[in-house]
RNA sequence: GGCGACAUAGCCAAGUGGUAAGGCAGAGGUCUGCAAAACCUUUAUCCCCCGGUUCAAAUCCGGGUGUCGCCUCCA
């Protein structure tokens, strides 16, 4: 397997840790709204890498927090007029469901920033004891750093760069008690109506950064396999992680850097002073989630990818004519005979599984996904040229089988749950038959009618008549 | 100003030295009472432009043009 590591800058032969397990970071979203759909590209890319991981064998411990105390969490209950846990856990709920709806799987662990502010206390002490960090009068606490001599190594910059920032004022935000501009925040001391908590310093809340090298700590170690999120967090927000860990443990924070491309929506930005800001739910409304997976997953995950009305339509049908292979295939094994496979079929399977190979190259080569799909398509049109009323039930079975293993792979649901034949449209079908044997087609196109006002599709095949839910 | 990424058909998108995957859309055909589905065929003499390296470049190097990202607790 084949990772780019953004902390290097090429791709790397992924070596782990420990042999046959993999641990991951996920920096998950901070909880103050639904979440958009840029907040979805991570969460599906990184749960695709960890279905892959699993599927050859690795015992993949994943974690990815939420982060549910924040300005704009406090602003938003302050909007609302009640207390920030409700918010935070009323949107961590919520994205939930999103998740659930994209087939992420749950996270081995979800710490919750709330839930870990004695370990970040704990950390911030060492980097003061360590001379990394020191208290402002006002109790706000800073990282120092120009004492870490790494500091720029992610996002390649150095120091005299940031300091020579062009055309920008650098913020010193209340910073009366910074000894530099690009010493950041580990603590900060509560304002007015502000959630907070008991510190040596004051009583206040973290900053941002510290959560993760903290939750990362605790649930995987101190030094980790891979680190993943979205690119913008790069600088400072993993930069700031890099420095504040291995300041205070001392050892190589994580070994691999994983960083997905930006969501566009009609080639610019995602914003919401533009308007093209599009929740998840949003997306639920008009389309399966499924349908957002696999559109995500038909690009390489650092490249940007770009969002429009047109580009999920073509999604839509790509992924319908998967499924309707899957779907004819079942078919077809309903009605086949069970007898062993014939010599072309022997020869069928094993085409299949040159493609479940290509498959998994593409995927070890810094998770090509866009390959991956298009193996299943080809995959899908070696089915529906080779599989018919003769085929055999091991032939179907076998091919079916691999196109939704890839499938799962990919977190798509190749494979529509089984649903019970409904006595009546049976038998509707059956009275539909009959006026068609006896060419009373103006009956049978009525009852074919009526069943598509129920929802319910007719397709006339060679081997006999199908039906769908629309 | 600094750092970086990208530019492949109508659209989306793989491909990093050996002669252009895959999907969507379009066209023609097979099948069908009709439809749907499926299948077959078809759509880039060429990969932003100009030079260079090489037997060979979309792929490497130099220059140019264009688009974009980060440098602001935005995934």
């Amino acid at each position: 397997m084949k990772i780019f590591n953004t902390l290097s800058g090429i791709k790397e032969e992924f070596k782990p840790i420990e042999e046959g397990k993999v641990s991951m970071y996920v920096c998950g979203p901070t909880v103050y709204n639904l979440i958009h759909i840029g907040n979805a590209r991570p969460m599906i890319i990184f749960d695709t890498f960890r279905r892959y991981m699993t599927s050859r064998g690795y015992d993949v411990n994943y974690v990815s927090n939420f982060t549910d105390v924040d300005d704009k969490i406090i602003k938003a209950a302050n909007e609302e007029g009640v207390d920030s846990k409700e918010i935070s856990e009323r949107y961590i709920k919520e994205c939930k469901k999103d998740m659930q709806g994209l087939n992420v799987m749950e996270a081995t662990t979800h710490p919750k920033a709330t839930e870990e502010i004695d370990g970040m206390i704990e950390m911030i002490s060492t980097l003061i004891e360590k001379g990394f960090a020191y208290a402002a009068p006002d109790g706000t606490v800073y990282f120092r750093t120009k004492k870490f001599r790494d500091y720029g190594k992610l996002s390649h910059k150095n120091m005299d760069d940031l300091d020579s920032a062009f055309g920008r004022e650098l913020k010193v935000a209340g910073g009366d008690g910074k000894e530099d501009a690009q010493d950041f925040v580990l603590w900060k001391p509560k304002k007015e109506g502000e959630p907070y908590w008991e510190s040596p310093w004051c009583e206040g809340r973290p900053g941002w950064h510290i959560e993760c090298s903290v939750m990362a700590k605790k649930y995987l170690g101190p030094t980790i396999d891979i680190h993943a999120g979205g690119e913008d967090l790069i600088f400072p927000h993993h930069e700031n992680e890099i420095a504040q860990s291995e300041a205070a443990n001392g050892v190589p924070f994580a070994h691999y850097w994983m960083h997905n491309g930006f969501l566009n929506i009609d080639n610019v930005k995602m914003s919401k002073s533009l308007g093209n800001f599009f929740t998840v739910r949003d997306i639920s409304e008009k389309y399966d989630l499924e349908v957002l997976r696999f559109f995500m997953l038909s690009a390489h995950y650092r490249s940007p990818l770009n969002f429009s009305a047109e580009l999920m339509e073509s999604a839509a049908q790509g992924l319908k004519r998967i499924k309707t292979a899957v779907e004819n295939l079942s078919f077809l094994i309903g009605n086949a005979e069970d007898k062993d496979l014939s010599p072309e079929e022997t020869q069928g399977l094993k085409t299949a599984e040159d493609f479940v190979n290509k498959f998994n190259e593409v995927m070890d080569d810094d998770l090509n996904t866009a390959d991956a799909i298009s193996t299943v398509f080809e995959l899908v049109r070696h089915a529906n040229t080779t599989a018919n009323e003769h085929s055999s039930k091991k032939y179907l079975s076998g091919i079916k089988e691999i196109i939704v293993r890839l499938m799962d792979i990919l977190g798509l649901e190749a494979e529509a749950g089984s649903e019970l034949l409904d006595e009546e449209i049976e038998k509707l079908i059956e009275e539909r038959n009959e006026a068609r044997k006896s060419k009373n087609f103006k009956m049978a196109d009525e009852i074919r009618d009526q069943l598509k006002e129920a929802g319910i599709i007719l397709e006339d095949t060679r081997a006999g008549v199908k039906w769908k839910r629309a």
